[in-house]
DNA sequence: ACCTGAACACCGTTCAAGT
DNA sequence: ACCTGAACACCGTTCAAGT
């Protein structure tokens, strides 16, 4: 008998490749498309093999957004809180944008990976050593939301472009045109202006720079207000009944 | 041969009873349960008869989004800007807040139908009515996001609460303690003077009302800054490089 | 012409049977 | 003891067959 030879031994599933897996999936077929079998299938190896790496899909999706996390730039040293806070945070949106489905998971996770809550703590820790209370840094964490991973909820995703090249003609454009100055003249309106500005378009398909930022700064400098007046939210509770 | 008499007609199926019922579906039994499937089980037919009134599930979840919308007060007339986008944010707050799985199905929404566009042109119209230049008013709507809808994002949705209670010994939830003000002591700072604070609890599972106004407040005192100020984008962009 | 049962091409996850 | 193929209990959606 023929001694059988091994055949050549996959480098062995591990949770680390098993997310970088994962991440480049999604990336490449999207997060509505990535699925535990196909994922496998990736891998070269049976579905049930990767819940040896994690519990289950959710537990996946955490690791993919720890994946991430390990790819925003730690904190800067140098800086005041406010740029510290503001560097970070354009570097997670660069990390974020890399991965178009990561928007979306992350708004979707409940459950705080230790990756995610190291991330929150050096945010709370910026604002700390800035000289922030620990009662204002609070309401400001809330305050920040979201944002903090680098995002803004978009607008108008694709308004209109919905198949309006090809096969609608220059009359039912028109028509659609009406239909929208006559239902919605206000969007209409801003619209129109923003497509004259130069820089940003509305309906770009992304998140645009000029308004995370115009948002986050807005933020930032009430954030600067509060705490030079020297703001409390028992005081504010008072004020307000 | 006995005439076949008619089983009771059901009261026949249409968009609204279909939206209707998917909402209260998803009160009950939570959005991850809703499928077409067991919709249709609920309204007793079959499921390939819920295709008459929506095309897919994804134009079911729209739908569903404009139940809610409808359930938003109209926007108020007398007051100014200020306290009429207020008002209406908060109002959608309740709505959404009535309806657990809203905010996740809201976020998730890429394509605005004609009622969402509505609820965004009477938005749009406040300011504009408030003295707002469009250019500054289309900046601000980027800004306000979704917290158009009255929510923010949760910091802490049941971080530790996880089985806490029943299963887990003193000690361990002593070491537990430990390791978390070893690893996140900044988390945890901020996590225990909001325990002591009499109104808001981090982690209750729940927006909290105080920091959604806290933050609301300050981007609407912000956007007033900047209407008094007469900003302009192209200004702002001219200042930074 | 209309309606719908069965089928298709998937899911995430369990579990018992095989080595 | 370990591994995994088959199975389970679902999906959303298509489509052809039946009335």
């Amino acid at each position: 008998m023929t001694e059988q030879i091994e055949a050549p031994r996959r480098t062995p599933l591990n949770r680390v490749r098993v997310l970088e897996a994962a991440v480049s999936l999604a990336d490449d077929v999207g997060i509505e498309s990535l699925s535990m079998r196909r994922l496998a299938q990736q891998l070269g190896v049976v579905p049930m093999a990767l819940y040896k790496h994690v519990a289950n899909k959710d537990e996946l999706l955490d690791g993919m957004v720890d994946v991430i996390v390990g790819e925003i730039d730690p904190p800067a040293r140098g800086p005041g809180w406010k740029d510290a806070v503001r560097l970070r945070i354009l570097s997670a949106r660069q990390a974020l944008l890399r991965h178009p489905w990561a928007r979306q998971v992350v708004e979707s996770r409940t459950s705080r990976s230790p990756a995610v809550l190291e991330y929150m703590d050096d945010f709370i820790g910026m604002f700390l050593a800035g000289g922030f209370s620990v009662d204002l840094t609070h309401h400001v964490m809330h305050a920040l939301g979201s944002r903090m991973w680098g995002f803004t909820q978009e607008l108008f995703d694709d308004a209109g472009s919905h198949e309006a090249e090809a096969d609608v003609t220059p009359e039912a454009q028109a028509a659609m045109f009406q239909e929208m100055s006559r239902r919605y003249p206000n969007i209409l309106q801003v619209a129109m202006a923003a497509r004259h500005d130069d820089r940003s378009v509305v309906g770009q398909g992304c998140d645009d720079q000029f308004e995370f930022e115009f948002a986050l700064d807005l933020l930032l400098d009430g954030f600067e207000r509060l705490q030079e007046q020297g703001w409390d939210s028992t005081q504010a509770k008072l004020g307000r009944p």
